[in-house]
DNA sequence: GAATTCATTGAATGAGTAATCGATGAATTC
DNA sequence: GAATTCATCGATTACTCATTCAATGAATTC
């Protein structure tokens, strides 16, 4: 027993770990930065205050600046995949259900939490930063895309919505979600998280009524 | 002949209108520099050398950089509000008519145009430009909302839509479009404007059946 | 337990940055 | 046409930023 388990393992804290500790706390810090001073406000000298740790410490483990938001992107961006697809599980729903719940992931709390929001249209307004943007998440926008269609095709050949582009519903509805985050990053007080989740329900139930029997956009 | 408007009017190129002239000039020269640099990259030095003149004249003109910034916002802020509240005349067509009227003024083309879009999502993603934006702006966004409101109002009155709240359906079809611009902007290859406008406009005649007799959202 | 690798520090470096200001000449006024 | 106001320049100033690097001590290896 004494002799199991004491070379192989490093110990419970080995290096490797506490570095991905670090650079998450790096990371995590990162994110505090730029919501609260925007991308031209994030210095180096201010992320690393806030992390409380040496300036060089991010260089160390990032090598630059750009790298290190390009792995908060990541971060971000995992952290997103990684929920609508444990939330896509248990293949016996309906797609109406599967639909209602990559609508509720995606006004999950953890996931449109404000600090995340203003990182998210922080990159997508700067130009300069937008190269970072396509690079570190590019695809993970795409891989949602498709899902919805392939969900939203599913629906129009069950109930057979005459004349709905499948594509074209897609795109709609994945614009207001935009459009409904950009809201709650301008007016955190006037629109709530679970308010603009309805919403955006309410407006889904509206175009596809043979699978909700919600009323359409009413208060 | 000779002798009328010799004096009273100042030579045809008053120093005033210089002056207007100067100020846009430095004024679009910053809409181009935000659009190709960001607002991070977007220097005082960068912002005259497009604009042609010296670093010394935009202070000269503005004050300082977030002055120029927020003359910026005011001069785009202007030419939306002037597009559309012109687009509104003529009392005597149909609401349905200025309803369209209004989408078409918010995809014109000068309106949306792609510096132009950069410009609003850079104001957006900043948190420290947020305050410039609200200061700026702030208000137009509710005016246009209200007019839109109001409309809305009037068609459910006319057609009787039942249950529908006019002023939640109003901020959806916002959100939408500000979802569409936001594609417009990361993907201009792909989102083009008048698809996007047409795509807004599917939308609004799937929701008002009884007023647009387009087929809904179809390709 | 000596040697080596690794994580961390913070001062130093050098490349920008916004804003200032005295100088210059053109336009305007009287 | 002299005096004055105005628009313009660009060198200068004082500051901030990302990045580097030698020094330090802790963890790991042998």
């Amino acid at each position: 027993m004494t002799e199991i388990s004491q070379k192989p393992e490093a110990p419970r804290t080995s290096r490797s770990e506490a570095k991905a500790e670090r650079r998450l706390q790096l990371i995590e810090a990162t994110v505090d930065c730029i919501a609260k001073f925007g991308l031209s406000g994030t210095t180096m000298a201010k992320v690393t205050e806030i992390a409380g740790v040496s300036v060089g410490l991010a260089n160390f483990h990032f090598d630059s600046k750009d790298r290190l938001f390009e792995a908060v992107l990541q971060h971000l961006a995992d952290e997103q995949r990684a929920l609508w697809q444990s939330r896509l599980q248990g293949r016996d729903r309906s797609s109406g259900d599967l639909l209602q719940a990559i609508v509720a992931s995606r006004f999950n709390p953890a996931i449109c939490a404000r600090r995340k929001l203003a990182v998210w249209f922080a990159f997508y307004g700067d130009a300069g930063a937008r190269d970072i943007y396509r690079r570190a998440v590019g695809d993970v926008d795409d891989e949602r895309l498709e899902a919805s269609a392939a969900l939203i095709t599913e629906m129009v050949a069950e109930a057979g919505y005459p004349d709905m582009d499948p594509v074209e519903t897609v795109l709609t509805i994945e614009a207001m979600w935009d459009g409904l985050w950009l809201n709650m990053l301008l007016y955190p007080g006037e629109f709530r998280r679970a308010a603009c989740r309805d919403r955006a329900m309410r407006m889904i139930a509206t175009l596809f009524p043979k699978h909700f029997s919600a009323s359409p956009l009413a208060g």
